[in-house]
DNA sequence: GTGAAAGCGCTAACAG
DNA sequence: CTGTTAGCGCTTTCAC
């Protein structure tokens, strides 16, 4: 590994000189610059990020703490905060929590100091645990809001209270609702935006779950929906729709004709032809990408805290909602 | 931050006696070891990593290189990895390379010496680019073999091989096969297993794809697997699959009985009630803990690189693997 | 068994 | 604009 110091003696200045070119061309002569930048492209310099870390108190690192590496909306957050990162020569950490507070408590402690910011994806700990985190080190939160924290989430109720009200206009009467993980913040949102829209048309709302966003889950709560009597499911992402459809699929509910459906992300299905199922687009990448912009921002030390924002959800209305099937 | 200093001056002893009390505790007098670890315990300290990584040259970081987040089997093996490394202290650093040489290499390229070793999942760089890395870093492979390299794999193309035995009992003549990332290893592997098996039994094989391993290219290809007349078809992952079945769902073509499915992973169908799917059991966790106790072992600089593994993957033949629908 | 001192590779004043 | 100097917080000889 070439340093600084082989650098600087194949460009004939001193290390400091080097130093500087690399981290701030515009102290440099641009002949001395271009001889170093030479000499390090050369020696394929790259500088050592943990003796940075030590002069400059910045690591380089932005810990992303996250649930559950299995729900690809985790994932769609995380490619677009390394994007981000990356273009700033940051490098991400990476810590799963299962969804346990007691997990993401540890993370924190034992990360800080050790990166220059947190990300906490759909985080479980206390508001009280959050904002006090906030104090220690750089953290923003994703999909979820906590006041005083800057925040990045979608705006799924919204876009669900959009596919509800189209299925109440439908004349459905009974829609279900799959709840998600058990202590979700956007779960709760959503339950409520739902509860809310459901009095308001006078519709029955039937909650089910809360369960753990996955597959399995879905096809394991199919059952209890169905016997329900709903003409209509939302479910809280697209692994449990898919769950759902599938166990549909081996019982022979046809959809839309037998039971409309819909869910709160497009994860699994971006990119279908057709668009077959109705789901919002959630803007995953774009979230991760916002999320690694604030914390550098703000690592940055450029003054206030970034704002928070909510991102809009599309919502295409397709084939699988439709009229409920006629009363029986 | 509490320093080494710090905890010295509350336990009245030099900074060097509580290094070697963190790191070397058998070299402390017990006693004092105690007073040093209440210290520290009490000042909430946590050694500065980038500090540690200097003198030692350790950084405290291995790199996990992976295709693509979406895909639950690379969460799986990231967990796996995870839990292995925070047992020792150690963090995970994240690229997502989209299944791109170019941003392998460049993975590789900018992480070393910033990192302990690298775990590459599914790498599709030469084998040349591979094993040169290894001089420079320690290095594994996950879901490849690449001589000279240590490669941790699970062994579908044998389950895929054993599925496919049992549909040639059932009575199947055409099979198809679903193909995974085009440039895949592992995919190549399981192809050759299939003709291998297809000629011993007189079965066809039709092969589809290569695609991206995504739920909306299998539902695509659905289209083309049918009309190509297959009684049955494996897919190269469960994301497929689910593709596949979605479609099939759609179409009122029922599993089992007009088509036999099953899938070289179960990433997605696990822990479904009832086994409904057949899938390979993958031992994705597994193959991520064995990648990170690996590189560990490597950078402790014990001698000779770990050995490579094949873990066996396991089958249940289940409901959707049956007869073929008479011949038309 | 413990302390003093040197130094890992870099950055950041501070002179010049 | 560039070189000199002093650390950042640890680990590690080397004495004692």
């Amino acid at each position: 590994m070439a340093g600084l110091e082989d650098v600087a003696r194949a460009a004939g200045v001193s290390a400091s000189t080097v130093s500087r070119a690399m981290s701030r061309p515009d102290m440099v002569a641009p002949a001395t610059l271009e001889r170093v930048r030479a000499a390090a492209a050369e020696l394929g310099f790259r500088a050592n990020p943990a003796a940075r870390a030590l002069t400059t108190g910045r690591t380089g690192y932005l810990a992303m703490v996250v649930p559950d590496l299995h729900n690809p909306f985790y994932g769609g957050v995380i490619s677009g905060a390394q994007r981000a990162a990356e273009r700033r020569d940051v490098r991400l950490v990476i810590t799963v929590t299962d969804g346990r507070p007691e997990r993401e408590a540890a993370a924190l402690r034992d990360l800080a100091g050790q990166v220059d910011g947190f990300a906490l994806l759909s985080p479980v700990s206390t508001t009280a645990d959050l904002t006090a985190a906030r104090r220690r080190a750089p953290v923003v939160v994703v999909n979820r809001r906590v006041p005083g924290v800057t925040s990045f989430t979608a705006d799924t109720p919204g876009g669900l209270a959009r596919i509800f009200d189209r299925l109440g206009e439908l004349g459905h009467t009974d829609v279900g609702y799959l709840a998600g993980p058990p202590g979700s913040w956007m779960d709760r949102r959503r339950r409520a935006e739902l509860r809310d829209r459901a009095g308001r048309h006078g519709l029955r709302l039937r909650e089910f779950g809360p369960v753990r966003p996955a597959f399995a889950e879905g096809a394991a709560a199919a059952d209890e929906i169905v016997a329900s009597g709903c003409g209509a499911v939302l479910a809280y992402n697209s692994l449990l729709l898919l769950g759902l459809l599938f166990e549909f699929g081996r019982w022979g509910i046809r959809v839309p004709t037998d039971m409309s459906v819909a869910a709160a992300d497009d994860m699994a299905f971006a990119d279908l032809p057709g668009q077959p199922v109705t789901a919002l687009r959630v803007p995953a990448v774009e979230l991760g990408r916002r999320a690694a912009d604030a914390l550098l921002a703000m690592a940055g030390g450029t003054g206030r805290r970034p704002a928070s924002r909510t991102l809009p959800t599309e919502v295409t209305l397709t084939g699988s909602v439709a009229a409920p099937p006629a009363r029986r």
